[in-house]
DNA sequence: AACTCCTCGC
């Protein structure tokens, strides 16, 4: 098996043992030296001393003492001196035997109740510096038993311990203590926030085992974890919907938004749809900028019908969309090339009184840029000027992007003069996009100049960057440089991501190196990167061009048994590869197991089963396709006809060949 | 901003 399927709960988990009864009897006897964990209290200074630390009971607390207070300053102060702690640690006679200082300290204490104890906890949490202070409290009410909910108090130090990033404390600390839900979910939340979705996930499976259900705040801190980190997939969402709803947790409002908005940010609006759907129907409202979100994935999808109605939902509801929901809409448009529609939504916004952006105004460049207008484009970024929104890096690097994407590689040389006329500074976004242009036109050289040109500007790249420069060189047939490229990358300290893996693995199956594929695999799985869909679709377009069909069925298996279904793309890739050979029988099965699925075939599927009957001579059948895709209202292009004309060759049928080539100059004439 | 899927005789 050369492709480990995503697995998302079986890697192994770093063991947490757990000891029980030495902290519920602390006799010195069983103790062992546990408190070096963390670092003792530093300074000898002490900082607490000058601000004495009292609190008070709150009126409505149920255990009140009226009007009791509490000044903690002695024990923080004895707490904080090395001296007075590590004496007691290391001798081995019991607690009654301590130095009466500590225990006239412990007693002076013994009427405090939790709730006190807790706040004293997070307010000495609240300050990383005073985290190794919260844990010498903890282990001092253990010691004199102070304080019997210790489950609250280690979830509050695990807690703290994971918003300062000392994930690795966090789970030394848990081994002191059995793991209640309490504990469970303060460190399944600290794995989150440090970003380790596995470990998360690993806690949740060992919660489960201990009996114990995982709640929605688990699932909300994952989820909210890998959207802020842009780490989001929708296959990962996926899975991990299967286990809430294996755990039969009840969706809240903010759980239900977290979904939403991970849909949106992995890009499946259809999903984010399906559960706004699902919120509504429950009565729950999810966040205005949840639904920006949707409205955004919608356009990017060319779904603009749907982000349009998404849009009006808005209004109905009573609040007014601000820039944001309008950009979103308009993004949409610019996406699509509606140039029409996009000025509407501005000059809508206009009307609306909702003042235009820095990113409506690139929008709307980028829309001009995109349909050669470039004239209009140079008039909005004047207009930008005037209406003292600084035109940025970002909208010239969107203006080379255009240039890129109609071949018009030239302009990048004046695109970067014309920014410096005007007083902008090249950043980051703009070098990655020119030597993604240059990389493209097979300018390699440029491409490298630029990124000399960047690292002397002080400017520094990012793993984008070197994505970019790798796959560039692919592109070329530079694998040798790419790979070089490759070992560059991690020597100055960057890690490759997927997007790196994926551009490898391609290189690699282009080469047909297989056990390069395999162990480019492999290593990405033990980084904790799972393979996306990209990944696979890379691998049946490799493994399938090579012929080597069997790999690349064995692929979609493998995706089938992690329970995904491959997507129209997979399914492409496959089509074309049976087609690029003439096996059309093979096509049309790949083909059919597709539309099975419940999957559209898109113009791209339509155009390889052209290509696979073609190549198969048989071109009856091949005009039988476009037959279809007149009857399902799929417009044939220039590469339909291209390849029927390629069918007809192939059987000799020159003079058919002649009238399709008038239809085809008829119809790219009408068009243009 | 980067990664995957469609034509291209010689």
């Amino acid at each position: 098996m050369f492709l480990l399927p995503p697995q998302l709960t079986t890697a192994p988990f770093p063991s947490i043992s757990i000891h029980v009864t030495h902290f519920h009897f602390p006799t010195t006897h069983h103790r062992h030296n546990h408190n070096h964990v963390l670092p003792p209290p530093q300074s000898t200074a002490n900082p607490i001393t000058a601000k004495p630390i009292i609190l008070e009971e709150g009126p409505d607390d149920i255990l009140s003492f009226h009007n009791r207070r509490y000044d903690f300053t002695p024990l923080l102060t004895f707490l904080s001196n090395p001296s007075t702690t590590s004496d007691s640690d290391s001798n081995s006679t019991p607690p009654t035997s301590l130095g009466s200082t500590e225990f006239q300290l412990a007693e002076s204490y013994r009427a405090v109740p939790a709730p006190l104890w807790h706040a004293l906890l997070k307010s000495l949490c609240s300050s990383s510096s005073s985290i190794a202070l919260a844990y010498a409290v903890v282990s001092w009410l253990q010691k004199h038993n102070l304080c019997f909910s210790y489950e609250l108090l280690y979830s509050i130090l695990i807690n703290a311990l994971g918003r300062s990033e000392k994930l690795y404390e966090a789970f030394l600390l848990s081994q002191r203590q059995v793991l209640t839900p309490l504990t469970y979910n303060a460190l399944i939340g600290a794995c989150a926030r440090n970003g380790d979705v596995e470990k998360a996930l690993n806690l949740m499976s060992k919660m489960r085992r201990d009996g114990y259900q995982p709640d929605f705040v688990n699932y909300s801190s994952i989820i909210q974890y890998l959207t802020r980190s842009n780490k989001i997939d929708s296959p990962i969402l996926q899975k991990l919907y299967t286990e809430i709803e294996t755990d039969k947790i009840e969706i809240d409002g903010h759980l239900m938004n977290d979904i939403i908005l991970g849909f949106s940010k992995a890009g499946d609006p259809t999903r984010a749809m399906r559960f706004l759907a699902m919120a509504q129907s429950n009565g729950l409202n999810p966040k205005p900028s949840t639904l920006v979100a949707v409205i955004l994935a919608l356009g990017n999808s060319g779904r603009t019908h749907e982000a349009e109605a998404l849009f009006e939902e808005i209004r109905e509801n009573g609040s007014e969309p601000r820039t944001r929901a309008y950009n979103a809409l308009l993004k949409g448009y610019v996406k699509t090339g509606s140039l029409k529609d996009a000025e509407f939504v501005v000059s809508e916004m206009e009307k609306a009184g909702v003042k235009p952006d820095e990113q409506t105004y690139s929008l709307l460049i980028d829309a001009y840029a995109h349909a050669g207008r470039w004239e209009s484009a140079r008039i909005v970024l004047k207009e930008m000027e005037a209406s003292n929104v600084e035109p940025n890096s970002y909208v010239y690097s969107r203006i080379l992007a255009s240039y890129r994407d109609k071949g018009e590689w030239q302009k990048s040389f004046q695109v970067l003069k014309d920014m410096k006329s005007n007083g902008v500074q090249p950043d980051r976004h703009f070098y990655n996009v020119m030597i993604d242009t240059f990389g493209k036109y097979n300018c390699l050289d440029h491409a490298m100049a630029t990124f000399e040109r960047m690292l002397s500007e002080g400017i520094r790249p990012d793993t984008v960057t070197w994505n970019t420069l790798i796959n560039c060189h692919c592109k070329s047939g530079r694998h040798n440089m790419a790979e070089e490229l490759f070992g560059e990358m991690q020597q100055r300290g960057y890690s490759p991501c997927i997007t790196t893996y994926n551009i490898m693995i391609n290189s690699m199956g282009e080469q047909q190196r297989w056990e390069q594929v395999s162990l480019f695999l492999s290593k990405m799985q033990s980084q904790g990167l799972l393979p996306n869909s990209i990944t696979y679709t890379t691998l049946v377009d490799v493994y399938g061009k090579s012929g080597r069909f069997s790999d690349a069925i064995e692929c979609l298996e493998v995706l089938k048994s992690t329970g995904f279904k491959p997507t129209s793309t997979m399914y492409n890739a496959l089509i074309n590869a049976y087609a690029q050979r003439g096996l059309s029988e093979l096509a049309v099965n790949a083909f059919r197991l597709m539309t099975t699925e419940g999957l559209t075939p898109s113009l791209l599927a339509l155009n390889s089963l052209i290509n696979a009957f073609g190549e198969d001579r048989r071109d009856a059948e091949a005009f039988a396709v476009l037959q279809y895709m007149k009857e399902n209202n799929i417009e044939p292009d220039v590469v339909t006809y291209t390849t029927l004309m390629k069918a007809l060759i192939r059987v000799e049928k020159f003079q058919k060949v002649h009238n399709i080539n008038i239809v085809m100059v008829s119809l790219s004439s009408m068009s243009s």
